[in-house]
RNA sequence: GCCCGGAUGGCGUAAUCGGCAAACGCGAUGGUCUCAAAAACCAUUGUCCGCAAGGGCGUGCGGGUUCGAGUCCCGCUCCGGGCACCA
């Protein structure tokens, strides 16, 4: 499309401008106010696609709103440059993936620049720098000393296709890999973990405190899955030797548990199998064992599988509230990984065990009243609340109540005891992987796993490596890295292979931007202390649960182990703004789906400023949006908009009368104050698709007020309004028609405010309806009375016409807006 | 199955506290300019009845509260997302 001015001449001057006079570069000392933005740590992936548009305009926006508000905004960015693709594509072509991955950094980082995104490049990190090794090392190594991480035989969730061990929260709900769609299989390896279960409480409560999408909040809490009940220790028939630890929200049911299930995995299987029930177990164990992740839950989904599956152990555990005995079955319906991997059964009031008693004959006690009519529908499981039946001592007591009962008396007997539970998991940071940060540690087969001293780091991977897809890191074939010796007795030892989850890069970059030049320490003190926390945290709704977590869980462990000042807020990012994603017939726009259509194309055509005010005005910004062929022109209506501001900024050069103010004029004022308010209440509350169509409002009132014989001074003053409350959505034109006009930098400037007295209206459009139906518009003043505006209605002809003869039957008065004359007395 | 969102013109959407439904934009239709086209500009554009003035209807469906409901309450339908043997 033609355009009023030369789009990419202008865009590049600015970003070449804001580059050079370092606009948006930050030193801590700054004596404004400390605001941080902050978009999520992107990973390279090659040039931006629309999401990332989206996410750094909004970003930006950000940035140069806060900053023309008065703030010193911390702008960092940088590059989660440790990843999957990089060695994938190293096993494809063979470049190392340094090589791929800077090239890749370029790439994006010349795209965002391209969108006139503004930060402090002087902060820029990237994971795979040695320096930022290095501390994601010392750091390793300090969790250890604490105690927060340790090494553990653990069954991992392996997955065939990336060749590597998954986080649970890697793995889909059908069991497939989130990355390739491969099937996770299960195997036994030596794994790092970090505590992060010991904060399982803190990072629930702490959510409270917190400006965050309240569906991310619940994604959170969900996901930590705190759920409070009792501990059981179940004695075992003829077995004085053996107890078998259960974990209950249900303690109020004890008296309807009709028999007990172990996991498969449980360690005490093979001690309580008896020798005749020995066959049927082992079958069950070898079946389990071969099926994968999928395989088993299926039986949840619906169909012929829906039965419980289990075989008896021969064993019997003893009921601590009525004494009888109840066999022990082993069953794949219990998981090893949650609470103690046994459970007390109680089939009346829990759905899986009520379908497991029934396949194998067991029977079935009521402990809860069900409520009527609920045998006449089939009977089933019933888990609500009710009155204790069945119960001994706890007849008669309400649910809740009972369990207060029941725990109590567990714990009197000294066979329980109340116990609270988490889904939540210990993090899993081990990987099989070249292209992450190598894990600081040294085998040795006299001193065992033996941290790397803390003068020795950076331990960086050799370049010369080969990339086969063997399914082990390059580096367990690479006998130079292999072979060392034991910090502690210089025994021949061999260095850990495994590299960290990148999730662990990503999991202290903030706190690295506010003090990035440190080489004595990942950070000092006085530097996140003034910066942090994150003001506004803006990302995808992907890192709900799995970065936020990890994030809040580094932060208050590195105040803990003493890496982090105690002063540092335990929360990291105050507020936080999840983006809508980009979708494209249906589904998410990415890299892997190959349906991307690059900003470039547009950076050429209508230009930068155009883009970005597309993303801003078609629609909420935490709204999905669906990119459709219609899209294009709603872009180029965007360009269009920016054309007629050009203009608009022409004719105001050269308008103009002069001297007293006409009633027009006043018009207009009144108009660009109202205009002044609006926008910025509505970036405020991140309703920017609202703003832009202010602004445009704003330009169609100006381009009437324009060609009528206009007021310099009033022209003027709406024009530089308008420049100012567009210079963070559209900042290359507004920053360019600034300077035409006036000769400085309009970024550089204050927001402006608005006179409220020119913002108060002075007469306002009464509305009179007649039973709630309009029937006449009349104007009066806004400080019209009440009995004014009853007397002003009632004489209204339409009105008179509508309510008849009869006198009306009341009247609601709310001056100056409305009235509304009921007729009718029903 | 459980837990969150959402549903408004041909389309994207707006209505911030229960008070004029559809601001802003896209598309469409007609016009001005032009040899012509593009661009730009002007006008119309929820729907039905009507020459018009004007009026009826209208925010997924069914009820309710209220002088008044897109907005609040109850019961559904459909769409999207999260969790899903977590004891």
């Amino acid at each position: 499309m033609a355009r009023a001015y030369d789009v990419q001449t202008v865009e590049k001057k600015w970003q070449a401008r804001w580059q050079d006079e370092g606009t948006y570069e930050v030193d801590n000392d700054d004596p404004r106010p400390a605001f941080y933005a902050l978009c999520m740590y992107p990973y390279p992936s090659g040039p931006a696609h629309q999401g990332h548009v989206r996410n750094y305009t909004f970003g930006d926006l950000v940035v140069r709103y806060q900053t023309m508000r008065g703030k010193a905004v911390l702008s960092p960015l940088g590059f989660d440059s440790f990843g999957l693709p990089a060695e994938n594509a190293a096993i494809r072509t063979g470049t190392h993936p340094r090589v791929f991955t800077d090239a890749r950094i370029a790439e994006l980082k010349e795209s965002l620049v391209r969108l006139g995104a503004v930060y402090d490049w002087r902060r820029e990190v990237r994971s795979h720098d040695p320096s930022y090794i290095h501390w994601t090392q010392l750091i390793f190594l300090r969790l250890l000393k604490a105690g927060l991480a340790y090494r553990a035989l653990a069954p991992v969730n392996w997955c065939p296709g990336c060749q590597t061990v998954l986080a649970n929260e890697q793995v889909l709900a059908d069991g497939t890999c989130e990355r390739s769609g491969d099937v996770v299989v299960t195997r036994d390896l030596e794994q790092w973990f970090f505590k992060i279960t010991s904060y399982a409480d803190e990072l629930l409560s702490g959510l409270d405190t917190l400006e965050w999408p309240e569906r991310v909040k619940v994604m959170q809490r969900n996901w930590i899955g705190r759920s409070e009940g009792a501990e059981i220790d179940l004695a075992v028939a003829g077995r004085p030797d053996v107890t078998l630890r259960v974990f209950t929200t249900r303690p109020d049911t004890i008296f309807g548990m009709t028999y007990a299930v172990m996991a498969p995995e449980h360690p005490l299987v093979d001690e309580l199998t008896t020798a005749e029930c020995r066959a049927a177990v082992e079958e069950l164990r070898a079946r389990v064992a071969s099926e994968t992740e999928i395989e088993r839950t299926a039986s949840t989904e619906g169909g012929p599988a829906l039965e419980k599956r289990g075989a008896f152990t021969g064993s019997h555990v003893v009921n601590p509230f009525s004494g009888e005995k109840v066999p022990v079955y082993v069953a794949d319906y219990v998981l090893m990984g949650y609470g103690t991997g046994a459970i007390m059964a109680v089939p009346a009031e829990d759905q899986r065990d009520w379908a497991f008693a029934r396949l194998h004959g067991l029977p079935i006690v009521r402990t809860v009243e069900p409520p009527e009519g609920w045998e006449a529908q089939g009977g089933a499981a019933y888990s609500g609340d009710g009155v204790k039946v069945n119960s001994g001592f706890l007849d008669g007591l309400e649910v809740a109540e009972a369990k207060e009962v029941a725990i109590a008396h567990l714990e009197r007997e000294g066979r329980g005891r109340r116990k609270v539970n988490y889904r939540l998991r210990d993090w899993l940071v081990s990987r099989q992987r070249f292209w992450g940060c190598p894990i600081p540690i040294v085998h040795c087969p006299v001193h065992g796993a033996v941290p790397v001293p803390e003068d020795q780091l950076p331990v960086l991977a050799p370049d010369d490596v080969e990339f086969l897809p063997t399914g082990q890191s390059p580096l367990a074939h690479h006998e130079g890295f292999k072979r060392t010796v034991c910090p502690i007795g210089g025994e021949p030892a061999e260095r850990e292979t495994d590299t960290m989850d990148t999730f662990v890069d990503s999991s202290w970059y903030f706190l690295r931007f506010c003090d990035p030049f440190d080489d004595e320490a990942p950070f000092g003190a006085a530097a996140v202390v003034h910066w942090m926390p994150v003001d506004q945290y803006i990302g995808g709704i992907e890192h709900a649960i799995l970065h936020l977590m990890y994030a809040r869980f580094f932060t208050r462990a590195l105040i803990d182990v003493g890496l982090a000042p105690p002063e540092l807020p335990r929360e990291p990012f105050s507020r936080l703004f999840t983006q809508g994603m980009i979708r494209m017939d249906g589904s998410k726009m990415s890299k892997s789906k190959g349906n991307l259509i690059a900003p470039a194309r547009y950076y050429e055509s209508v230009g930068a400023d155009a883009l970005r005010l597309f993303h801003l005005f078609v629609g909420p910004p935490a709204d999905d949006f669906d990119w459709t062929e219609q899209t294009d022109e709603v872009i180029e209506g965007c360009g269009r908009f920016l054309d007629r501001l050009w203009r608009l900024a022409e004719v105001a050069g050269e308008a103009g009368r002069s001297g007293a103010l006409r009633e027009a004029d006043v018009e207009l004022r009144r108009a660009t104050h109202r205009t002044i308010q609006k926008v910025t209440s509505d970036i405020e509350r991140w309703s920017y698709n609202t703003a832009v169509a202010h602004c445009m409002e704003q330009v169609n009132l100006l381009r009437d007020y324009a060609r009528e014989d206009p007021h310099a001074d009033v022209l003027g003053e709406a024009l530089d309004a308008l420049l100012h409350l567009l210079a963070p959505m559209a900042p290359h034109v507004t920053a360019e028609l600034w300077e035409h006009r006036h000769g400085d930098r309009l970024h550089a400037r204050s927001w402006p405010g608005f006179d409220p007295a020119l913002v108060a209206e002075e007469t306002v459009t009464m509305v009179v309806q007649v039973d709630g139906k309009v029937r006449d518009r009349l104007d009066v003043p806004a400080t019209i009375s009440d009995d004014e505006a009853r007397a002003r209605a009632l004489a209204s002809a339409r009105v008179v016409e509508a309510v008849g003869a009869a006198p009306p039957a009341r009247v609601i008065v709310r001056a100056p807006r409305l009235v509304n004359v009921v007729t009718t007395t029903a």
